[in-house]
DNA sequence: AATGAATGAGCTTTCATTCAT
DNA sequence: GATGAATGAAAGCTCATTCAT
């Protein structure tokens, strides 16, 4: 290894330690409420350290909700789904990656929908990026369904949002009830299973 | 009515008068952007007036978290199920009661959740005296539909959680897409009779 | 006198106190150098209270600037000199003017022409508000001189400069003397007959 | 050429190489303005390096200074007029150079001017090494020309300062006037030439 | 009770300076 | 000698809160 690189290794390691805390301490007051001096002693560097790696406060506020942006709209884009799997498994596979993310990332994503509201830029490249797309998405696979006679006719667009919906909201109410609720007890697969078969089949007895 | 019954009248309209302002002003710019001199402004107060009638800023924010909070809360003992309705019905007006409140008080619910976080005292509050009666209230009737016949078998706490999220995440969606988006173009009916439909019988064609 | 009256004659006062201060420490320290609390302190006020009055420290120096501007310009264009008054008269008196703003002025005039270097909004001003109709009007004058065989023919603009530099530089000089220094020990009028015979006749014995 | 001279030679030339930068972004941006990171970028050093040369900020600005005040001082007393010239061609080369040195350096003089405001041990150097000697060097001249008849009878130390001051305030209001005022376009001698003619015969007709 | 000017603690940000490499 | 990341003091500015009127 050149001296260069180890440098350059040091810079990247700094830059995520500062982006580790200011993560952990925006998550804890938010955004308005974390100063630099908290992200700093968090870090453990010095005020001015913070500004050798990120420009200001809000710079450093977009790079971590623009890594979530992209993990969640990337995601999202790989995974077509593959004209042979079942209906089934196809809903199933979509709650179960999409629900992990929202719920392992519930703070951040708590984040994002704070700033979103007061920061219209944000909220544009959010819209763009990731709601359109992915809506879009769901809804040419549920038409295609429809078409093929696996789903029932419906009002697609309020089915997709009722959808991803019902999964952000999941995401909140974990948030809400904390590391003891009831949320983080039941096993993953239990909890995916159970709302898929929700989405599927509804409450109603046949 | 005695000069102290008119005193008290004019009192309690200043005070609404200043809540209302704080709501609006809360609501738009979120806690922290808002200052005491943007709610005097709205509330056409002078800054000293405020604090003649709150604390502070902070006891402004409770007061309106706390009044959001009983509405919440009693709104949901109150509609106790009479037991002849049927099942669909039930759910029906859950949702569409619930549904626009959810809607229509979406600011001061991104309020009261992005303030939750940060207080822990605050969660307490609203995990005792909202989520868990509303939760446990929606349980027991889950059950006892289970119990008749109506509905099928399920993990009763995963499907409420699952359907007070998805109510929760509409609103949100709604908040993201704006005034234009599709949430707010399409009749509430249409909404609800769509999303009850979705909740009762699921997207599987039987 | 009404309250509201007392009001305002107290809000006017206050603002001139932090305007006084703050011409004071920006001579003696220069812009950059000079510090809010500074100000403040000078002042005898707190640090917030100045900006009840001004929006930024830079404010505070474009109010300063900007007194200065308008007092120089206005007066220039006051005094369009009556055709009767001989040339000498004119000369004399434009000497005794300027040479007695520049000079009573040193402070701001040295401010004025250090920040001008930085501020291409403010040097745009200053030019266009300042420099260039004065030099136009004195330009003007001159020539109607030369035509009406009282002054010798000459490179009118370069004329024009050499005299209103010489004003500047004296000042200047002036101030680097400091308090004890020629300048501020000779009486202002032997001064001015000096200045203005040197400009009518040279120092070349004829 | 030994190692030790080579050594040397190096240093030096590394030494003038931030000189020349600091001078060049000290003249552009004032001394506040301009920061140690501009000043290394444009030297092509690091930050450190600066401080392996110069033991501050403040010790390269006084460096810069002197050397300016040396300059000026010098050549000021190696000038001493032969007392064979013609009194005009005195007072024009006396001019011609003095103008030449206030308009190329007008960028430094700015900045002596400026700092000297701040600095009075700064202050104390110049009018010693430069403004003293100097005023006493042209004083003398003068008072020996009125001697010899050549130049009519005046307050000389007002003349004196009248001279070097309208210099001084020409190197000014070319810098105010920028890169296309008219000090800039009129040819160098031109000016010299106007001006020597203003300082000897006055603009009154004869 | 209503007012709003005054306050100053506390924020974000800059940058001269240091020092381990 | 050269480097540039780390430092933290100190700046400009904001705004919740107070209190004399």
């Amino acid at each position: 290894m050149t001296r260069r690189e180890r440098k350059e290794g040091i810079t990247k390691q700094r830059k995520q330690q500062i982006f580790d805390a200011a993560l952990k301490v925006f998550s804890k007051k938010g955004f308005d409420q974390a100063t630099i001096p908290d992200i700093a002693q968090e870090a453990g560097v010095a005020v001015g350290t913070i500004y050798n790696y990120y420009q200001s406060k809000h710079d450093l506020l977009l790079s971590i909700i623009k890594g979530y942006i992209v993990t969640e709209s990337f995601i999202g884009l790989l995974e077509q789904p593959p004209e042979s799997s079942s209906a089934a498994a196809f809903i199933s596979s979509l709650i179960n990656e999409r629900l992990s993310i929202g719920l392992d990332n519930a703070d951040v994503m708590q984040l994002l929908m704070s700033e979103i509201q007061h920061d219209p830029e944000l909220r544009r490249q959010y819209t763009e990026q990731v709601v359109v797309p992915n809506f879009k998405l769901l809804e040419e696979y549920l038409g295609l369904r429809i078409a093929k006679d696996t789903f029932r006719l419906s009002n697609i667009p309020i089915v997709v949002r009722a959808l991803i919906g019902m999964i952000i909201g999941l995401a909140i109410i974990s948030k809400i009830e904390g590391e003891t609720g009831l949320m983080r007890r039941i096993p993953r697969q239990v909890l995916v299973a159970e709302v898929t078969k929700l989405i599927l089949e509804g409450i109603e007895r046949k």
